[in-house]
DNA sequence: AAATATACTTAACACTGTTAATAATTTTAA
DNA sequence: TTAAAATTATTAACAGTGTTAAGTATATTT
């Protein structure tokens, strides 16, 4: 390994290092809580330093939306090898829901943050959405696959792949956001969030398969 | 009128301009772009005035909120009047999303932020989310409406409004965070990001048909 | 060994929300 | 009417934020 290939390494290393601190305080503590000098005491390093790495902050923020991003690919990927088609767009809904239950920071961070799209139409051209891209794609083959099946006859692919995302994402981003926990009050109380998430998503899934 | 009464009064106008320098900024400037020393420069006084009105900056958040509640509730009270339960139910959706477009600083402070569901739950007993729950209540009327014309048979009132709901919020938010634009690159390029919102509530509508 | 480039730090700017201390004003009581 | 008390608003300050410019070591190249 020549001097010039350690040393790209090793700035490689400091941006994950960095990385890595920012992802512990952001999972710790919470997106709002995390700063740049946060991120830079945890691994002892001085505050401006960090700009030597990164371009900014929102630099930060999308490189750690991409870290999610695949993140939630490879728990999509593994889904994709169920055989039956409807079953596989359960799976996936299921899943999602589960992320973002399990993984709060991270869906924030990929689906209800402006920071990471601004950050993307400001570098429009020479990137795109691709992690994003991939995630959605993988709902409209399954969606696609559904219709050779006999379902959802006559529809659009894109659009009903788009009313299935905005369904989930709704369930979800309510529930993380706390809007959920607030109707509590006017629904019966005994019910917890997770089981208005749950019978919310299997109502929808009713729906699905009554429209086949 | 008493001098107390004066008092009071002028307290409350005070509470008022306060509030509307801060909903001009957070419309004109963006939710972020709103600060307590902007608010103040607005109308002339220091910004530590502030605190003699408002307990802190989530208080004036929160106030906001509920005065954007009260703005979607008008909108929705009167579709009530709309005979046809699903042509209201239809009217309620449109107008739920319309107000997400025009008035996209108000839908964050109600269904995308955080702070305000915060204040509830900090609040909690002596206060609770009255406003939200209006709203939703004429959902969930105008889904039982439709269930006694015929409509949504053997389905949970209560689930299906929080589906409803779900929907067009996911649609809504996804559009407001910018992540339905960062799509446009996958779907076809052609179509606007608001001909996406139409489309998708349409084939909404006609899957809500479809399972009469 | 001197010049140059790299890596990092300190100091500083312009902000943020918020509190304590202080000054000005108005209201109440003697 | 005047002195005391309460109200109202202000300035100064604290602790924090993202970020940039200037300075200082260290390492590399000439």
């Amino acid at each position: 390994m020549s001097v010039q290939e350690k040393k790209i390494k090793y700035k490689e290393d400091f941006r994950s290092k960095i990385l890595a601190a920012a992802k512990k305080l952001f999972v710790e503590e919470g997106i709002e809580a995390t700063s740049i000098r946060k991120i830079a005491k945890v691994i002892d390093i001085s505050p401006t330093t960090i700009y030597l790495y990164y371009k900014d902050k929102r630099d930060i923020v999308y490189a750690l939306h991409l870290e999610g991003c695949s993140l939630l690919r490879t728990r999509m990927e593994v889904l994709m090898h169920v055989d039956h088609a409807f079953e596989r767009l359960k799976a996936i809904g299921k899943a999602y829901l589960s992320f973002a239950v399990t993984e709060p920071g991270y869906y924030e961070l990929l689906f209800m943050m402006k920071e990471p799209m601004q950050f993307l139409d400001d570098h429009r051209g020479e990137d795109y959405w691709e992690e994003g891209d991939r995630v959605f794609e993988m709902l409209i083959e399954t969606i696609k696959d559904c219709q050779q099946e006999g379902f959802f006859k006559g529809m659009d692919t894109q659009t009903l792949s788009l009313q299935a995302w905005s369904t989930v994402h709704g369930m979800a981003s309510l529930f993380l956001s706390g809007h959920l926990k607030q109707l509590n009050n006017l629904l019966f109380s005994e019910a917890l969030e997770a089981e208005f998430l749950e019978r919310t998503f299997q109502l929808y899934v009713s729906m699905l398969e009554r429209i086949k």
